[in-house]
DNA sequence: AAGACGAAAGTGGTTGA
DNA sequence: TCAACAACTTTCGTCTT
């Protein structure tokens, strides 16, 4: 079912934001729904160089196939394009051929590796609602791991959920450890080793999380407004400049902010309320708030 | 009765020798 | 490999609304 205005100030003026898997009031930033599925092209140039280069004739290369989409068969009839019989030394060429042809594709060991992985990442990352441009980037990375031998001695279902973890970071899409650990069934620390010694080895420049991208998620989970949502992230630019952010789980952070920021507008939430959506006890987000109000001065009544 | 607050002890992960 | 360490959690008693 198509959503065609917001349910809070009845705009139809829409954001679908498919990287982040969310559907956004244009006019109110009411999140309206999480985790849609991206109807867009099943692609996204990253750059004007990719662009050029996938938007010209033929299928779109595709990093989520095991052969990258591209397809070439020989079949087993030893037969010429009009159905005669080949000759015994062409058929013996051809079946040559063959060999070698499975044995560079399918059949080897990479292959069969990408193949199981990268159906793991599409149910991975379907779960999360992440779009299929992330998807592509996800398994991208995949085949990086592959070809440097990254692999070994590691479940599949960890590098995986390690590579989505990172590519997840890098666009600064709000996705939790804990989340990814849940939908993909391997504990947090076995993720966040994989992740840390991909992002050794191919030396991944990731930055740290911004708190401000777990706002519109936290709001949209309390049902809080727009207004709430710009006021929290007014709250945390004031917080980097004062280095408040730094050591601090972006999660923690972030949900003081939407705490502090839903008193402050008037749509108040207790601390369990706030703490639950965001995965942190009151304790965190107390200490988190003391933070903020000492150092932001910030006059919260409560 | 429920929420807010903070102290104290416990936990799991990181870091540096 | 081990110990120190910081962030966070759990638990609990007290205060406020």
């Amino acid at each position: 079912m198509a959503i065609k205005k917001c349910p809070i100030c009845g705009s139809k003026k829409l954001i679908r934001d498919y990287e982040r898997g969310e559907i956004v009031c244009g006019d109110c930033g009411f999140v309206i729904s999480e985790h849609i599925a991206d109807s867009g092209p099943e692609w996204r140039a990253f750059d004007a160089e990719q662009k050029k280069n996938r938007a010209r004739g033929g299928a779109p290369i595709k990093y989520m196939r095991p052969n990258k989409g591209l397809v070439t068969e020989i079949d087993q009839y030893n037969r010429d394009i009009r159905g005669a019989k080949i000759s015994p030394k062409k058929q013996a060429q051809l079946h040559r051929i063959r060999k070698w042809h499975k044995r560079a594709s399918i059949s080897s060991s990479m292959e069969r590796n990408l193949a199981i992985a990268l159906g793991e990442l599409q149910r991975v990352a379907s779960y999360l609602g992440l779009d299929e441009s992330t998807r592509e980037a996800a398994a991208l990375l995949y085949r990086k791991c592959v070809k440097q031998e990254l692999i070994r001695g590691r479940l599949i279902e960890s590098v995986v959920a390690a590579v989505i973890y990172a590519v997840c970071r890098i666009r600064g899409i709000p996705r939790t450890l804990d989340e990814i650990s849940r939908v993909s069934g391997i504990e947090k620390k076995e993720i966040g080793r994989s992740y840390r010694f991909i992002r050794r080895e191919l030396d991944l420049d990731v930055p740290l999380t911004d708190p401000t991208s777990y706002v519109p998620k936290f709001s949209a989970a309390l049902k809080l407004s727009g207004k709430v949502q710009e006021k929290a992230i007014q709250i945390l630019k004031k917080a980097l400049r004062k280095g408040l952010i730094s050591g601090r789980g972006p999660t923690g952070v972030a949900a003081a902010a939407v705490y502090i920021a839903a008193a402050l507008v008037g749509e108040r939430r207790t601390q369990k309320e706030v703490a639950d959506v965001a995965g942190v006890t009151e304790v965190t987000i107390r200490n988190r708030y003391r933070e903020l109000r000492k150092e932001l001065k910030l006059k919260v009544d409560l």
